[in-house]
DNA sequence: CCCTAAATATCCGTTGACGAATATTATGTC
DNA sequence: GACATAATATTCGTCAACGGATATTTAGGG
């Protein structure tokens, strides 16, 4: 009985994909993913990267292919993508794409509770974090511009030959789009939080009176107890 | 020896910040979190809100209050925040503003391995993607200015009273700012999806015609196997 | 007054995430 | 040729997340 529910961890899609590219072993895996910068995007941890090759063998998505080959170094073992596998990456895939996952940034949640800090505590971490959020977008700018200069050979894993025809070709875009989108989310939150900071203070925003008392009768209760 | 690290589960944080307000037992904490819309950022699982608060009793940052008062209804616990846990409250609250953290969503992993789907696949995805974006932020707008329209009384939990002075004040849009937020980062993705789609199918950009012979080499090396 | 349905309140077993340890081979470098 | 260091490759144990089961009380209908 091959378990009902789909993976939920995005390093399993992960190497599905890579495994639908060419067979490999798990350590090699994870160097192709550094490699090329995904790692920034899909989280890689050694210990899940083993328990979800398992969990894939598991499911009949991957097999392993050979073991212990090249006397050169440690054993390992060489996975491939089976049919099925190949079916549950592009259904996967296409799930991903097309409907909105419901998730819980970190921040968000932080919002949500924002009335336990006093007003000017709020806008002083506020601050804080609209500086490194314009220090992360300087550095995705970077990159980014740096990455077209280069030719299609940083693409590929290490030891990968590509088809002659590509060679000397610039970079492309369609292997960035992560980073455009990450970007763009990034510097529409920065344009929120500069313009939460600039409500709270340029006191026309109501609330912030109301804000003040529910802290002072906080600091009322808690310090009767 | 109270662990180190830090909970990383946000209910947990929820906890700590409706214990600031008063003792409340698990059930309530529940109920309060829904009335207030707020499990709709911070996820809450009945099993995860029974995990975190024996994590929170094992840090010392909240500690039972009373056991199975009020003869009427089946035996529960009331727990209430010590001074260690209003600390902790505080500068999680203080790390959580002010730092961004790394998070990982899943549209950027698909993003990160869109060549494993066919360009044109990609964009009907994409498409679909856009509808259930545009939905999203017609609910999210309604539902801001229906809320904006209420009174105060809906903010609190189901039986509490208000001080006098708040009764009958407009619904502070303080109380908000997490739909805000939410709001601004769906509309940046909308606006990414459409000009991702307007990128591949506009052929002027590049990649197109490598992804379709990407696409055509895999299919072969399948085909073969 | 009994029965069912809904609301209230909690517990527990399974799964999966991942830090840290382990083991092996290559690469200097003196 | 010995020894540290880096790179390669994987295993294991712990603990948090959470679905689903359980138990109790109230409310309503006949």
């Amino acid at each position: 009985m091959p378990h009902m529910k789909r993976l939920s961890n995005p390093l399993a899609l992960a190497v599905l994909a890579l495994l639908f590219e060419r067979p490999m072993h798990p350590y090699e895996m994870a160097a192709t993913l550094k490699h090329r910068h995904k790692h920034e995007s899909i989280k890689l941890r050694y210990g899940s990267l083993y328990t979800v090759i398992e969990l894939l063998i598991g499911r009949g998505f991957i097999v392993a292919k050979e073991t212990s080959r090249g006397g050169k170094r440690p054993e390992r073992t060489v996975y491939s993508l089976t049919p099925t596998g190949c079916d549950e990456l592009r259904d996967w895939m296409r799930e991903l794409l097309s409907e909105p996952a419901q998730e819980f940034p970190q921040f968000e949640a932080a919002l949500c509770l924002l009335p336990v800090l006093p007003p000017d505590e709020a806008v002083r971490q506020l601050r804080c974090r609209a500086l490194h959020l314009s220090g992360k977008i300087a550095q995705l700018e970077a990159h980014l511009s740096h990455v077209v200069e280069q030719d299609l050979s940083a693409m590929a894993g290490p030891e990968e030959k590509l088809p002659a025809q590509l060679a000397g070709e610039k970079f492309p875009p369609i292997f960035l789009v992560e980073s455009e989108y990450r970007l763009a989310l990034i510097k529409a939150e920065l344009d929120f939080v500069n313009d939460l900071v600039r409500r709270i203070t340029e006191d026309g925003w109501g609330p912030v009176g109301m804000w003040r008392e529910i802290q002072a009768s906080m600091e009322r209760q808690h310090a009767e107890a």
